[in-house]
DNA sequence: GCGACAG
DNA sequence: ATCTTGTCGC
């Protein structure tokens, strides 16, 4: 059984970053109580439109304010199922550039529902050593369970070949839900806990939402030039 | 064989 | 994933 958090937080300022990060650290202050967490981040990557061979831009966002990031060239082209092998190289490489870690993040993609069970943030948390949780947006495999509630803070089981492999979370209203999934290290029940908790009534928890941000204004530096064109190619 | 397919 | 324009609702 999962308990509904006591509370909700109040929409942030969303024309800012600020807003975002205020919103970020509000939310870990209330949310603490569920467990040791001190310092939670988002970790998200950026492309260019159709350039699915080009480099990769990883931002990993922390609740203070700080951001890791960094540029590298993919081994292979985007193939449904081997995205960690994608974004993992870039995501660890901005990770190490953050001088304080993190001790949960919310990966923007799947975990333990990943047709073989290990998606982008099993693999994160298993390179980097610390909790992750993933949070997606659409299916990658398994059908959700029975009927999604209408209103926010609603859930139903995703089963993929008889397992449970995650859980569809409705964050607003009207809006299609995110399906949130073990990375590593913490448990269905425990995940789900933590994203209703950072939620903010948006669709996407603030957490991957600034890291979403943060990816995109890496790309666009990079485009401009700001970065001197260096990308580290593995 | 056919369709589906995170980011 | 990213790009672009327009529309709808609070």
């Amino acid at each position: 059984m999962i308990e509904r958090p006591p509370e909700w937080l109040n929409p942030p300022d969303l024309k800012t970053a600020t807003g975002i990060q205020r919103a970020i650290a509000d939310a870990v202050e209330t949310a603490d109580r569920i467990g040791t967490v001190q310092r939670v981040a988002g970790a998200d990557t950026s492309m260019k439109w159709r350039d699915s061979r080009g480099p990769i831009h990883a931002a990993i966002a922390c609740d203070d304010g700080t951001v890791g990031q960094a540029t590298r060239i993919p081994p292979f082209p985007y193939v449904p199922g081997y995205l960690g092998f994608r974004e993992c190289p870039a995501l660890v490489a901005a990770w190490e550039t953050l001088a304080v870690k993190p001790d949960l993040v919310l990966m923007d993609g799947q975990g333990r529902s990943h047709p073989r069970r290990c998606g982008v943030a099993c693999q994160l948390g298993v390179l980097l050593d610390v909790a992750v949780i993933g949070v997606a947006k659409s299916l990658l495999c398994g059908v959700v369970a029975g009927v999604l509630g209408d209103e926010v803070g609603a859930t139903a089981p995703l089963v993929d070949r008889g397992e449970v492999v995650a859980m569809a979370v409705r964050l607003r209203v009207r809006a299609a839900p995110v399906y949130v999934s073990i990375g590593h290290r913490v448990t269905l029940e425990t995940a789900v806990a933590w994203v209703l908790r950072l939620s903010d009534g948006r669709r996407v928890p603030p957490p991957v939402r600034a890291a979403h941000e943060a990816a995109n204004a890496v790309r666009i530096a990079h485009a401009a030039g700001a970065d001197g064109g260096n990308v580290d190619i593995l």
